[in-house]
DNA sequence: TTTTCTGCAAACGATTTGCATACAC
DNA sequence: GTGTATGCAAATCGTTTGCAGAAAA
């Protein structure tokens, strides 16, 4: 973890739930500094949060649980990660680029995710078969944002 | 769609099964069928396939077309995507490494899978956002495989 | 005839929601 | 005080499974 780039902590957690009229809660509170505590346990899931807090005797729910991994999604504090297991999973998000474009290489086996740190995109299979021994049967790319459709529906509502 | 490439057709159907020990029925064929049908309505779920049946007056019921998907799968005549839409779909499969490794631009607004056939991993957003005016807000890059461990643990069942 | 396959309905697991109470502001 | 958040339990949704009958091989 480089020192000139900070993972969200806490403090910054009331300024961003009022920023977007969200009050500030212990049980908020709470789910965050989990992430901050197992920052080096990735990709959570509801449950896996869930069994933490009943590990710390906290009373929290799990529809609050979900509710909260939302609204920190929302905030930026957190970011969704998908590996097709059948939960959703999060993150901390951090402002580190090469933090935040890392891959995951996902076990069809033992389910097993290996992170793989690595932001140049064009990196070829065969060099990450190489590095990592993992043998790679299948890849698939996504990616989120706006089509240029939506793109210029939303400039219509600006302008 | 190049001549050079075939699709898989029900042709093949028979022949895969036995292969792997399965029987054919007229109901893995006909919904392999809308596959070939539809080819050009690409990544559907086991509802959409599940309607089709119902508007071709065919009296298939779900769980047979889960079934039949995975199967569909397991004989790499379909593959499995996932655009995080809560539901799994599928696409038939091509020889056409083109068409294989395409690329997905989800568009966050309005859940649209834009196609983009493009077989350089390494291409770059900006020549994407370029090209296709999507503004890409986020990637996921996934590869799935077996893991070094995994491959150890299978050569040793092997030999 | 033997095994696999189908269809139905019930079970499932992750997630969401309605609602009354509790809490933050 | 007023509106939002919580906790619970029930509802939901995609998917899976158990089982008895039907159909391939």
């Amino acid at each position: 973890m480089s020192e000139n780039h900070q993972l969200f902590g806490t403090e910054d957690l009331r300024g961003k739930l009022s920023e977007h009229g969200y009050k500030m809660t212990p049980q908020r509170k709470e789910i965050l500094q989990i992430f901050v505590d197992h920052s080096d346990y990735h990709h959570m899931s509801a449950e896996d949060v869930y069994n933490i807090l009943r590990e710390n005797k906290s009373e929290i729910g799990l529809a609050t649980v979900y509710r909260s991994l939302d609204l920190l999604c929302e905030l930026g504090m957190l970011v969704h990660v998908d590996f097709g297991d059948g939960c959703a999973r999060y993150e901390l998000n951090s402002a580190d680029p090469k933090v935040h474009h890392h891959h995951h290489l996902i076990c069809l086996k033992c389910k097993k995710v290996i992170e793989f740190e690595e932001d140049l995109l064009e990196m070829l299979e065969a060099y990450i078969e190489k590095k990592s021994g993992f043998q790679i049967l299948n890849h698939e790319v996504k990616f989120f944002g706006y089509c240029s459709d939506c793109r210029a529906e939303s400039e219509e509502e600006i302008f």
